[in-house]
DNA sequence: CTGAAAGCGCTTACAG
DNA sequence: CTGAAAGCGCTTACAG
């Protein structure tokens, strides 16, 4: 049987608020007594009930606002679903989740939203946030003016006071990928890498880490340059033409973001969709179709919807338990699928 | 604003009391009102309050048995990490789990559990079974004649009445491991199992699709028969050296199950542990410590805490809310592990 | 078949 | 600094 505030209370011989202001450091309370509670507490191994609690803040109720860019990729559905799941959970305890969800980039309506919210005494929010000098001050105004914890999903700002990350390490999914590229190719040969945008700063980091690491564990691996589809399905294919043409011992390519499907049919179409070894990233239907057919050897991904439900958690507990992340960078597993284990 | 019973309960000009009838399909209420209730709380959006609810609840308390068995194993450590997760999450709500740790396999002493938490008036078991007719029939039983639920978790016994089973599929994680050591042997060459016991089914099963698919997808790898370590490191080793002498050259090895450490100092002791490929199972300390040695190519897991977790919740579910598991068969995740994502 | 009331474990004004 | 009381949204005997 759990015990509860009232037993502590009757076994201490005060009311139930002095428990209450003892466990919960409100203040109004005598030092002497407060620790004495807060002693007999620990020996009774009280637990306080989430769910007496969230009865009892129903009242003043907890509002977590959540901003989504880019939400016309399919990336991004998949973070909006786990964003579901958390509104659910968050709901189902007297809060309340509004989801917004914007088309491509754009940080001014980002601000805007936040704007809006702050008005309507919201007091969390979870962004996928641009690099733009506004929205880092208004993410840093938020933090400490009005007290309001903002936490970025997807692509981090770490030059803000945001209250944590949560999110992939590219840097180390590049270096998972020249892993795997370096495993499969026995070590040898000549590997190509194409990118999404150049501005991308997390495909960059990707990109990075690729180059890294291929250098210094596989040195007998020959880099091609490194071509950039601009999140084209067409260019990435007629990139990956002109490279077969260029290199005709081409043994491997990396493909750090879009353009799969560009790069998995035109090898198809060159008769080298078996013998060419190719890491791609991201668990999209598209993508898996190319796993499952041989084309792609692997496939890394990122954990989508961890990314949705994981910012609204930590907002919860941070609003209801006032408890802060254990750690400021929380990164979602590095997953690696083949066929087998999609 | 969340909608309440309250609300519904004014709208449609009645009691609460009859609000929860109808929407809880607790009887005792006319069919034609049951129903218009029913319409009205679809259109007004009612979600209950878990808190409410849990709230409400916590007189006629939710009482959870976990057994495990074979706890002195590390693998069993971690699952025991995730079931003492879900343990504080059923408590927030005014439940109880209780945890019972068997050393090594005791399939009587597990009845006996099931039967005294049955007398104690628990109403939810998750348990590692063991193949024993006797386990079989008492399941059955609780399933049946007292309707008591019970989860299996991490083993099976699909010829039984349990209410689902939250693990691996074991079968495919040999197939994983297949197409792994296809991938990285370039499909050529000799390549040797080393297993468990003889006797243990996961093993075996995993064994089962490692051979199957190596046979059909790369015909050209030549297996070498199956070696049984009986779980013990020095035997590992020994075989090892064994298989070493009589198959200069070996390639590539696959490790069902324990033994893991002994195999990777003799193939160090015998200079082959950077040329030999090797794909193991199980995220535990040692295994992790080898790979990022380089010594093991590929780690495979089976998401041990998730093991623990999910029973715990499913069966929170299945009494808290009284809904049944979507799935039969909750496969846990085949994790694929280099040491650039551990 | 339906309603009124008590109570689950907490928080929060309000008195004192 | 402390206590008594109301109330959060539900479920559950108990009356009728």
């Amino acid at each position: 049987m759990a015990v509860t505030l009232q037993q502590i209370a009757d076994a201490a011989g005060v009311s139930r608020g002095t428990v209450d202001r003892a466990l919960n450091h409100r203040g109004r309370i005598r030092p002497d007594v407060e620790e004495r509670i807060q002693k007999l507490a620990r020996e009774m191994g009280y637990q306080p009930s989430r769910a007496g609690r969230a009865l009892a803040m129903a009242r003043r109720k907890i509002r977590i606002g959540v901003i989504l860019q880019y939400t016309e990729t399919p990336f991004m559905q998949q973070v909006l679903e786990g964003v579901k799941e958390g509104k659910a959970e968050v709901e189902g305890f007297g809060g309340t989740v509004e989801i917004y969800e914007i088309q491509g980039s754009m940080p001014g309506r980002v601000i805007e939203i936040m704007e809006t919210l702050r008005k309507r005494e919201f007091n969390g929010i979870a962004l996928t946030p641009s690099d733009d000098e506004m929205l880092k001050a208004t993410i840093d105004r938020f933090m400490e003016e009005y007290q309001i914890p903002v936490v970025t999903l997807n692509a981090d700002l770490e030059d803000t006071r945001r209250l944590c990350f949560v999110g992939q390490n590219n840097y180390q999914s590049g270096r998972t990928a020249a892993g795997l590229m370096g495993e499969i190719t026995g070590g040898k040969g000549r590997v190509a890498v194409i990118s999404g945008q150049m501005v991308n700063p997390g495909l960059n980091s990707r990109l990075k880490g690729f180059q890294r690491e291929i250098q210094e564990s596989f040195p007998e691996i020959c880099l091609a340059d490194t071509r950039y589809s601009y999140d084209d399905e067409w260019v990435a294919g007629k990139i990956l033409e002109e490279l077969l043409e260029l290199y005709p011992d081409l043994t491997g390519i990396y493909i750090t973001g879009h353009g799969v499907s560009g790069v998995c049919r035109a090898l198809k179409k060159a008769g080298k969709d078996r013998e060419m070894h190719v890491v791609a990233n991201d668990f999209l239907k598209e993508n898996k179709k190319w796993l499952e057919e041989g084309t792609l050897n692997f496939l890394i991904g990122q954990e989508s919807r961890v990314q949705g439900h994981a910012p609204v958690m930590i907002l919860f507990r941070k609003l209801f338990d006032n408890e802060d992340p254990k750690e400021e960078f929380q990164y979602t597993e590095i997953l690696i699928k083949t066929k087998y284990n999609i």
